[in-house]
This record gives C-alpha cells, structure tokens and sequence, in this order.
DNA sequence: TGTCTTATATGCAAGATGGATATATCTAGT
DNA sequence: ACTAGATATATCCATCTTGCATATAAGACA
C-alpha cells in the first residue's frame, strides 16, 4: 500500500507512548495419536509461578516475531519437533492468568504422526477427556501409572479447548492426514478418528464415507506381516 | 490454587524486566442480516496511518483488562451497542501489520439482528463476498453506491475471516438466532442462512430441517398484515 | 367474490448411513 | 500341508435425510 510523504513523515517521528504493555506469549498444544489415544507433551516448571506443576511448551513472542514463528521456534527448542502442521486455537487474555504480571497467551495446536512424536523431547501424556461431543472443558493429561499431572496456569483449559477444537474440526476439514503415516491403512485412518472422537466408529461406514470422499486414494502397497490380511495402504490425496 | 509461602514471595520481589512488549488491541467485526445480505459497521479513520480509510471498531487493551471487556468497551463507545454475542475470532500478528509499531490485534465478531444494528452509530456497508463456500479470503464492504469502502490494515482479511467462520460453524452452531429478533418466521429465519450462505435453500428441506432440529418452538402467534397468508412465529427454544 | 402471495402438509426419489452377512487372504502354529 | 485365527473386502438391505414436486390453506386487497 502506497502511503502518502505526509503520512511517511508521521510515522518517521511518532511517539508510540509509556503506556503499560502486556506481555505477549505463545502455547503449544502438541497432539498425536498412539494406540488408540490422544497423547501430548509436557514440561515440568522448574520456577516459580507453579514450579513443579507441567506446562504446555510455549514462550514469548519476540518483538519482531510473527505468533507462527514464535510457535515454530518453542517446538523446535523445547520439543525438537519442525516443520508440522499447526493451527491458532485461542487467545487466552483474563488479566490474572499469570501471577507474575499480565501476559497474554495465543495457544495453539500442533498435530504430529506417532513417529514424529516418539522422536520428541518432553513428557509424554495420555490425554484423558472427561465428557462426551464437542461439550469442552479442562481435561486431564495421565502419566503412567494413570495418574494426572498437575498443569500449571490456564493450560489444561487450553488443553480442552484443542481436543474441542479438533473433535469439531475433525468432520469436515481432513487434519487427521496431519495425524497419520504418509500411507497407512483404514483401519489406523479409522483408529485416529475413534481416538479423537472417544468413540467406536462402524467400520464398514467409515470405509465408505472415507473411501468416497475422495481424500485419499491407495497406493497400490499392502501391509506384510501383520499375521492376518494384509490391508492396503492408502495415502493422502493430492489436489 | 493455594501457592506455597516460598512462591509468593517469588511473587512479591518479581521484577518482570524490560524487554520490549507489544502493544495489545481488540478488532470487532460487528455483523448483522438485513435485505438479504450481511452488513457490518466500520468507521473513517481521521488519523495517520491510513488515514481516511476505514476501519472496524477496535483498540487497545487495558493493562488490567481481558479481551472481552475491551471488546464490550470498543463496542459500546464507538458502536453504541451493549450486551450482543461476541466471540473471538484469530489474533492477527504479523510484526508490520501496522506500520507504528508492533501490534498484535485479537480480532472478534459481533452478531446482532438488524433492529439492534440500525441503532448503532458508525457508517453501515453492505459486506459483499467475493467467494463461494469456506475457501475464505478478503471481503469487500460496499457503500449505497455500490463502490467499496478503502479498509485499513488488515481489515479485509478480518472481515473475511468472520464470514469463512460464521459460514462454517452456521451448519452446526445455533448462531443464526444471535440475528435474529426474539420471535420470527421460519422465512425470516431461512433468509439469514442464505445471505451467510450467498445462496438459495430449498424451502422445503429448510422447514423440516430447522422444526425437526429442536432448537426452535412456536410461539402460538402469528404475522399479521402481511398481505398473505401469515406464517406462524418461532423462538428460540431454550433448554 | 375472486386473485395474489406465501404458508403448510404430504409424498416420492435419490443419496447417505448403519448394520449384517459372506468371502478373501495373510501369518502362525501343528 | 493343513488348520485356526485374525482382519480385509464386497455385497446387500433397512433406515434416515435431503431435494423436489404437488396439493391445499389462509390472509390481504381490489
């Protein structure tokens, strides 16, 4: 956009002011599927606010940084995880959400296959959803002996409101590929779906409804094995 | 949460540093039906930068304030309007996004039936999408002549963005009552989702769909001098 | 009283969905 | 070599939803 040499002038000598800025961070709601649930990564705070208590991976945005960078820089450095897929979920912004003073959090949602996340840094946890549909609220992440792991600040909020997020989106927009193997089977397809959705799906619907979709379309590779019939493998299709 | 003595006085002696801090603001996308199209409300800009373009309704958010509350003030001073539906819509982040320094914008969308709309002050355009589904993209906003309104920043994109949302999450969110008054007629009802929509339903298949979904109820009233046969009102049912 | 306009009800075809049944194909073990 | 076990794949059918057509109802107005 052209702007005029009397509004170049303004901006060459403006002021932005003292007032008070709030702090600007990200967080990170990294979510893959693994035998037959929804998994993501934590780190235990070794500081005040909330030492000893697990937090989702995330940090301040630099004043120059976009929010995406920000995500792609605290994945690389906390999770040793690039270049995946990820969405923004919510800006978290109560003023008292932070002790230490007022920061404002842009969340998002990452979604990894199995592999990318076993090759991850952190703690991995079981996501546990205590309700049912699209409902939302807070969930639960288990180590494991089941046990839940203590979040720290707003982040099993954040937490709920990605798997919300994702059992919603999951119908019609085709992230559950950003879950998977570049080729896979419906029966793994159907695995992620029912891990994400917390429920059975009939199989032969599911084969279908996915098969017409025009999503993915078969390799013409099978699995080997598997000690049963092998399935054949599909991968994503390509617009 | 109970923090120990030791953290608070953490809390106590924190010194939160000077690094350089973004300034925070709020954009709202205040949206109504009316005529079969979308409205929404924007406002000339009197100063640089971009001055003389138009703008949606917006500013900075308190240090002390959440989001919501500085949506709610945005809305009531330069809009006139209280109390509506709002909801967060995306943070817009890039760094030059606006050329005085870095703001990170928590843009939201305003839902508000037509009666409630004329009330507000500020220059009303019909919203015209250049766009047919969910593909999204920039909106223009249309004066009584047709031509469009220049928008500021990254407006268009906000604007367009609220469209892409409301038109996804129409078809299974009850968001369509938020434009409607309290007690309608199912034309009227049918006539929001086609101006969202920007395109015709079949008025058959929208009767039974919206009284077999449960989320409307007669009122046991109906039109009156409407040289026609006067269909029956609905309202929204509530649980 | 007739005409115009929209509302409302009913029926039907096409497609999507859920579910059952039958058959195919691989591995592991005897 | 054969069998058992497991899952894949194909076909069929009942049910539900959706789009569309047809028929009738009810008010305003000339």
């Amino acid at each position: 956009m052209a702007r005029s040499s009397e509004e170049l002038d303004f901006l060459r000598t403006y002021d932005p002011g003292s007032f008070e800025r709030p702090s600007v961070a990200v967080d990170v709601v990294l979510l893959t599927v693994r035998d037959g649930a929804m998994w993501t990564l934590l780190y235990q705070r070794t500081e005040h606010p909330d030492r000893g208590r697990y937090a989702l991976p995330g940090g301040f945005v630099g004043i120059e940084e976009s929010l995406e960078d920000a995500v792609a820089r605290q994945l690389k450095a906390k999770a040793a995880v690039e270049g995946v897929f990820v969405e923004q979920l919510y800006t978290f912004g109560a003023p008292d959400r932070d002790p230490r003073m007022r920061i404002i959090a842009a969340a998002h949602y990452a979604l990894v296959p199995a592999a990318v996340f076993d090759g991850a840094t952190g703690l991995q946890g079981r996501v546990r959803v205590p309700w049912e549909g699209e409902v939302g609220g807070p969930v639960e992440v288990l180590d494991g002996d089941g046990d839940p792991y203590p979040l720290a600040f707003d982040h099993a909020d954040m937490l709920g409101l990605a798997v919300q997020r994702i059992r919603g989106k999951l119908s019609y927009v085709p992230i559950a590929f950003e879950l998977l193997p570049a080729s896979f089977t419906l029966l793994e397809a159907r695995r992620v779906y029912e891990a994400i959705w917390g429920r059975d799906l009939n199989k032969d619907s599911f084969r279908k409804t996915l098969l017409g979709s025009g999503l993915i379309e078969a390799t013409g590779e099978r699995q080997s094995g598997v000690g049963h019939r092998p399935a054949a493998l599909y991968r994503r299709w390509e617009a």
